[in-house]
DNA sequence: TATGAATGAGCCTTCATTCAT
DNA sequence: CATGAATGAAGGCTCATTCAT
């Protein structure tokens, strides 16, 4: 269905890609206008729906772009098994940063997906909401929980990791740069934290 | 400004008060239509104009109606001073969870405000967004932190536990019927899990 | 019809009428709008249809009320047959300026009638306009014009003072206070200009 | 602003602008709707916010169009400087005539700025409007004013035939056909009228 | 392939009109 | 009589979508 779309060059190709993932990333799908991303990328009107067909088709393209290649990302730097669930949790950031290098709000956009409410949207996006947070329970399957007592603990710990760096991660969007280094300090912070009480590694 | 729609009757007030909440909570400020609103209480189009004047007006009279009322709340409620941080948060949520009974989706829209992006919304509602998070700093500084060794310590940890139960009392919005009971058992969880590493407060 | 309405106090009715001629004189038909009126002389929406069913019949009644009140008052003024053109028309305009102190709008009223373009404000007050017209032909008609060598020239003169004077209170009437003594003197310049060359009466 | 506009056909510009004339002109500024510009003229309603970007601008750029293209044909047409009051007058309705072939409405347009109240398109027109003015003065400085003993009276006279004029000019307009010799010959009978009395030239 | 003119459904808002009190 | 709450149709405007070029 995309087909046409992949012809293109691949520099163009990422243009197009970055506009539709800032707009909706920052908009919501529902709030996200056609208009808004011809304006951020040059695009023309004609040629958005020339290649997706319709918002939605455009919507589904970008969220299961963005989920495959993070999926793809996290594959390749998070796999080695037997990482503690710290150490893995703050990979994780970085490798999000490193994604914004190619898709500068990637990060966000799947920060969106996992919040949106719209009911379009979610049905526009149901399979990649689902493969990404698979793809995620198979990497922290990998996690070495041993150091905790109960394993129990870990995973309520896991969840406050992770909400706190999603609302750290948003923060730092709203800021006019998003600096990463700052922001990969600010995560260290909390897990050097837990590691002081909860476990060592 | 709005002091017609202060002389109806309570009951009729709390109606449209809810239907406003509920849509604005769910939709954000944006996407939020006014015959989302009709269907959603009754009220038709044109008495939302004759009590708000505008959309705008709409929004500005509701998030500050939502934020004065858990302020109140709040002050009632956690007033007693020297509660530590463990317990004060999760009487917090309960707090919320009482003003469901009232104002179903109340604390749902005060976090829809804490986290809206849109322009518009944010300069209609600064001054609640604003006097809101003042309102819990005051309620903050009121803390018992002496368990804690290093005082900072106990402030990345107050920021995990916001962020996850926001998360969490997002998730429990989106099932059919919210359950309050289970979701005070799901934030003891996390409470108990902390006591008893971090603090026994 | 309108019976219900004359059995008020004759101070309320002509607040009540004095508000609405204003606010048709300055907006027209179309434009003005009943809450106007209610801003402007205090009688609640519901009374103005009670007294008058319908915008439209409100109109038709101001109209109608505003014709009749200057055809009598040209009666009592004007009726002294033999005056010439010129102190005739000059006359009209101190009538004119007399009715200001009953009903200050009613004049304007009478020269937007005269202008109205909207067809349902014309179909609404055809009868009043017609009459208004009727009745002004028949005070022309005892002018005494035997200053004029040929009568037709005394049709096209009495023409463009009539524009004339109309363009004039129209602009009188967009300054803050409408200054009678003033307009009637800008009124007599030309009347004087006029007589010097065209006929001494 | 208008650029998207002006990289129209001529004849689709020139049908929009006829279109959007005639509604403005017959029914001023507030009570025109562009509803009323679909109906006229076939062009759908999101075209005209297309082009325009609101009722507004619309209304602006109607104007301003029509005012630019009047005075650069009283400039072609009136600027033998040292005619006389009567020619002068008598040759602007005969340009405004022209004009008609091209944009029928023109003319009325023109006579309804002139006369409108609505403060918005007051405030929406002002520099058409006051460009406007300013262009007849600086035709009506070129005239030859010799004939008149008082040059007050001249000013006087010119104001009459002025709103004589357009009184008559809208009285022709609201009949089904605007019948344009007919009109020409109307106003000539005043002016000879006036020349017999008062100058020759 | 690429553009942007063109369309119409939907949303915010106004306003004449109705009606319970 | 008097009030103003309540309603819905109509108008301004946005935006996804189509289509001629």
């Amino acid at each position: 269905m995309n087909d046409k779309f992949y012809e293109q060059k691949k520099e163009k190709q990422d243009m197009m890609i970055n506009g539709a993932m800032k707009i909706f990333a920052l908009k919501g799908y529902a709030h996200a206008s056609v208009d808004d991303m011809v304006k951020e990328c040059g695009a023309s009107k004609g040629l958005w729906f020339h290649y997706f067909e319709s918002k939605k088709g455009l919507y589904s393209f970008v969220v299961s772009y963005a989920v495959k290649y993070a999926i793809l990302e996290y594959g390749i730097k998070l796999e080695d098994k037997g990482m503690g669930l710290y150490d893995l949790l703050l990979e994780k950031e970085k490798v999000k940063v490193d994604l914004m290098g190619m898709y500068p709000y990637l990060p966000l956009l799947i920060l969106s997906i996992l919040n949106e409410t719209d009911e379009e949207a979610l049905s526009l996006m149901s399979d990649a909401r689902e493969s990404y947070i698979e793809a995620l329970e198979n990497i922290y399957v990998g996690i070495d929980r041993s150091e905790f007592e109960e394993p129990e603990d870990s995973f309520l710990i896991q969840k406050m990791i992770t909400s706190t760096f999603a609302d750290i991660m948003r923060d730092y969007y709203h800021k006019p740069v998003f600096l990463k280094e700052e922001y990969i300090s600010e995560c260290e912070k909390y897990i050097q934290m837990l590691k002081k009480f909860l476990g060592k590694k």
